[in-house]
DNA sequence: AACTATTTATAAGA
DNA sequence: TTCTTATAAATAGTT
């Protein structure tokens, strides 16, 4: 119907595809809507261009088409064609899944026992108790870890500590050790009055800190074994 | 197109209609496939006749096209028209919710404790301690309830005990004062040898059974608080 | 996008 | 239903 008769095969002139699918997919839609109107049918059409575009007429809605599709499909015959009960299926499986899981899980937390015999209580006891070992076992394993890594940061600590008093009471030495030279030279001296009564380094008492850590680590380790 | 010019709107003679739409429906689909062919679109038609028989085509797969379909207007615009990635989102919601629960019920029963802190294991422990409570509370109960039944049903028996006790003892009295009679009368005295013995009743011990049940709950009950 | 020569679809009749 | 055919409608190629 033209010019000439054409070939139904696909067009390769980029722009005369493009022409024809313009007008020829205007004639299908116009042909969809008269005949879902003359023939009182459901008409659902859809046309994705090469270029991915899509157009679309549906008598009623695109939805309840597909729906009316899939179910008519799914009764017939095969079971293949139908994402939505598929996605149904899983969706009952998964929910009787989290239902169970959950009837678990309030069991494990001594909830809802109504239902239960003396047996199923003795079976859920034995598993709360081995939970329980199995709980406390780690967090032994824990606490055990974190006093030993403690131990070993006061360990090197103290090392510091001590390296750090000597240096100090070398440098208390020398300091002397000038004071004296100075008071060889003249009678007033401007030596240092306060250092020499003691070798601590109040402003910088790491050995003291780490002592503090493991007693912290200690008191923890109490109160879990209540 | 045909002998006369008809207007676009519901065919009245059901023949005519009929008629009219065997002949578009296989204009249309004809048309359909044209346009896929000729200018490489991925069409579908559906179309439900008025008496709701199902026609379709499509150049693909009407799977196909359909879930293209549905992921084109989910990505252009409303969420409204997608059964089926509502159904996609409600399985994807329940997963998640089947992972979580199964990682609660796995550190309930004390595995894969690994990437748990002092404090969550802390907690973890108290809830455990907290169940097994519940669950211990909950059988003390039962126990206590089966052996308060057992008691009622011992005491019942026993009543019913000395009850049949005392009728044996009166049968005794009277097959006693028989004989005696019979011995009046004549020497050979055909009496109950065994009965004179004991006054029990060997084939119908029922007190001794609910004893019995009474002493298995009460072993049980001591099993349980191991 | 409009035109138009042709082809195609189809309404009515058989 | 199917075939026929006159006619309406669609559209291929052109402008």
């Amino acid at each position: 119907m033209g010019r000439g008769k054409i070939a139904i095969q696909r067009i390769d002139n980029r722009t005369n595809r493009q022409v024809t699918f313009s007008k020829r997919r205007s004639g299908l839609m116009k042909k969809a809507r008269e005949l879902a109107i003359l023939c009182d049918a459901d008409v659902g059409l859809v046309v994705f261009s090469c270029a991915g575009r899509l157009y679309e007429f549906s008598s009623s809605s695109m939805k309840t088409v597909i729906e009316r599709y899939q179910e008519a499909r799914e009764e017939n015959n095969c079971p293949l064609l139908n994402p939505i009960s598929e996605a149904k299926m899983e969706v009952a499986t998964l929910r009787q899944q989290v239902q169970n899981l959950q009837n678990n899980n309030r069991k494990l937390m001594g909830e809802e026992l109504s239902g239960l015999t003396i047996r199923d209580l003795q079976f859920l006891q034995s598993q709360i108790e081995m939970s329980l070992q199995s709980v406390r076992k780690k967090k032994e394993q824990l606490l055990a870890e974190e006093i030993m890594q403690l131990n070993k940061k006061g360990i090197v600590l103290q090392k510091e500590n001590v390296e750090l008093t000597k240096e100090v009471s070398i440098a208390h030495q020398h300091k002397i050790e000038l004071q004296k030279k100075l008071s060889g030279e003249s009678t007033s001296g401007d030596g240092d009055q306060a250092s020499g009564s003691s070798n601590k380094v109040p402003g910088r008492s790491t050995a003291h800190d780490a002592s503090e850590h493991v007693n912290l680590a200690l008191s923890i380790e109490r109160d879990a074994d209540e």
